[in-house]
DNA sequence: ATACCAAATGTAACCGCTTACATTATCTAC
DNA sequence: GTAGATAATGTAAGCGGTTACATTTGGTAT
């Protein structure tokens, strides 16, 4: 039979309140009867109801986690998984549980707060123009998205996709590339915009060409990788370089170069973003722009619970930095 | 302010069982009040405590996700991320929240259960002895693992490894290699040893050469198939295909392949398993043994859920067939 | 119109905690 | 030893639902 917590008060021989004053650490117990209660909990086996403590004290300790729909190819980027990594690791050490949901077509993010399942909200790849984000906002829900958005009050923990693109490009140029091609996902997502803001920041500062022959667009699968790099490598004169702005399209970017017969980094040089696992197992091996994925995840949850607990204001937006990791798909000067 | 039960009851002046059984569709309740119901909950903005009713009914109304620690470097394998899609798609269509855990050094199980913060638990990735799984079962807990383990009264759900194995291998055998290696996962896990006695099997009955030499152990990484399939080529006479029992570790063991100045599928034939979507963005493209992955994942979720509704009994075991998906690496006859 | 019965609705207890407030025990100062 | 202040504990209400049981309503048979 399940025991409650007036079990443990009879066999300790005190009184409801003070068994949960011991169980909530209040200093206000003798350290002789929280000792006596200690005991009662340990005898009787008792373990506090979830459910009932987050109703009397109205919090769910509970945050939910939306990802992509699964019907989105992009869902199976190791990208998610990586974050994942850093969302439960820190959830677990502030005390929450997480919450997993699918961001489905026409999902009503406001459901989860109004029947207080949910204390906050971290939205993993959200469309740039979401507008259930305002809603969110508007109603003061707590709630961190990773990845920055259009909406000027959104939270976000983001990393430095401009600088990172800057830098990357700007290392392509250093090793003489004159003639530098752009590959990347839709502009739906801001962060992508971002990476290509940076590569043409570059361009222009060094009064090199761009323009539409130079880019193509992906939706960061191997897939579209290979199909977005075929494309580009369709034209008549081809660039020495190209900056890869993930590194799935990357991978399959690289399949589509070797397809036409062109050799990495001889023939053409190629530079990825994210630095995911795979990257080092690429045949040349991937050299590219790391985001700090693990970090994002940890400071998502913990700035949000930030929030909930309002020991922070919003908007509250984050960006961390990057990294140019340099392997073999680059090559030297030329 | 939070609207109750209590505030519908009053503006549709009938009292709260009566709300309440409107919300739990009971039949006792004329077609008329439903009406005034529906219309007060509509006027009011009222959505019911998910606590509240989860502390009276004492569900919890959901599952607890167990999956393989971040440290776990089998984590980011994309085979996570498709059963979990299929754990996601189907907790919502049974109307069950999903919270996720990490299976930590020395994860508590139990717990959950003891403070109702699940009703059911569904553990990926469980090591065969696994002790914590005997627990579950011996309190009468509900749980679904996916993958067998050693404990003979587990509940699971499974691919048919042994056959696919031996599907894989069999095909391997009719293009007319007679020198076949095996490079796989480790026996920690038990479908990795169903997958290598579908292996073995398959040599026997052709009276095939099999061995120490002939065999290589990773652990589902491209990190480490690269690295075993490297040892596996310093053989004096290295085998002309070599069925890989994961698509990650065949995915590395390509690249040692290539390194050592080795063709696929001319020199050495190569067939993974798992059928990852990266399967198909290799060079050549990866013949594997298909499992039905989202399918696992979605079966695993419907009995869990039978299982807390007291629906089907213990124990429940299932295994889903396997495919051969034939692509480049697997050659034809020689 | 009356008696009876089934269907619809209402009443109130209960789920297992937390916490404001009341009470009691303990200590200090005189 | 007593008054007063303070610390420790107890009492009871409340969180927002569900549901067994009681009551009312409405319909049917006489």
């Amino acid at each position: 039979m399940r025991k409650t917590i007036e079990h443990v008060a009879q066999l300790a021989e005190v009184s409801k309140a003070t068994v949960s004053r011991v169980l909530n650490n209040s200093p206000k117990v003798t350290e002789q009867t929280r000792e006596k209660v200690m005991k009662a909990i340990k005898e009787s086996g008792y373990y506090p109801s979830a459910m009932a403590r987050r109703l009397t004290t109205n919090k769910a300790e509970t945050i939910g986690l939306i990802i992509p729909s699964p019907q989105d190819k992009t869902f199976g980027n190791p990208f998610y998984t990586e974050i994942l990594r850093g969302f439960t690791h820190q959830a677990k050490i502030e005390g929450y549980d997480l919450l997993l949901f699918i961001n489905e077509h026409q999902f009503n993010y406001s459901q989860l707060f109004h029947d207080r399942r949910v204390d906050g909200l971290l939205l993993v790849g959200v469309n740039r123009n979401d507008k259930g984000i305002i809603q969110l906002s508007k109603n003061n829900f707590p709630y961190m998205l990773t990845g920055k958005i259009d909406y000027k009050e959104a939270n976000y923990v983001d990393a430095e996709n401009r600088k990172g693109a800057y830098q990357a490009v700007s290392y392509l140029v250093n090793l003489g590339h004159k003639r530098i091609g752009y590959l990347g996902g839709s502009f739906d997502f801001v962060f992508n915009q971002e990476r290509f803001e940076g590569y043409l920041q570059v361009l222009k500062e060094h009064n090199l060409e761009y323009g539409k022959e130079l880019t193509m667009e992906s939706i960061n699968t191997e897939e579209s990788g290979y199909e977005a790099m075929r494309k580009l490598l369709e034209s008549s004169s081809i660039p020495t370089a190209v900056f890869v702005a993930n590194d799935l399209d990357a991978i399959g970017s690289m399949k589509a170069v070797k397809e036409k017969g062109l050799r990495i980094p001889e023939d053409i040089s190629l530079i990825g973003f994210d630095d995911i696992q795979l990257a080092s197992y690429t045949e040349p091996t991937l050299t590219t722009v790391r985001q700090p994925i693990y970090e994002m995840g940890t400071t998502a949850i913990s700035l949000l619970v930030q929030l909930i607990e309002g020991k922070k204001e919003v908007p509250l937006k984050v960006e961390l930095p990057t990294q140019l990791i340099i392997r073999g798909s680059s090559g030297g000067k030329i």
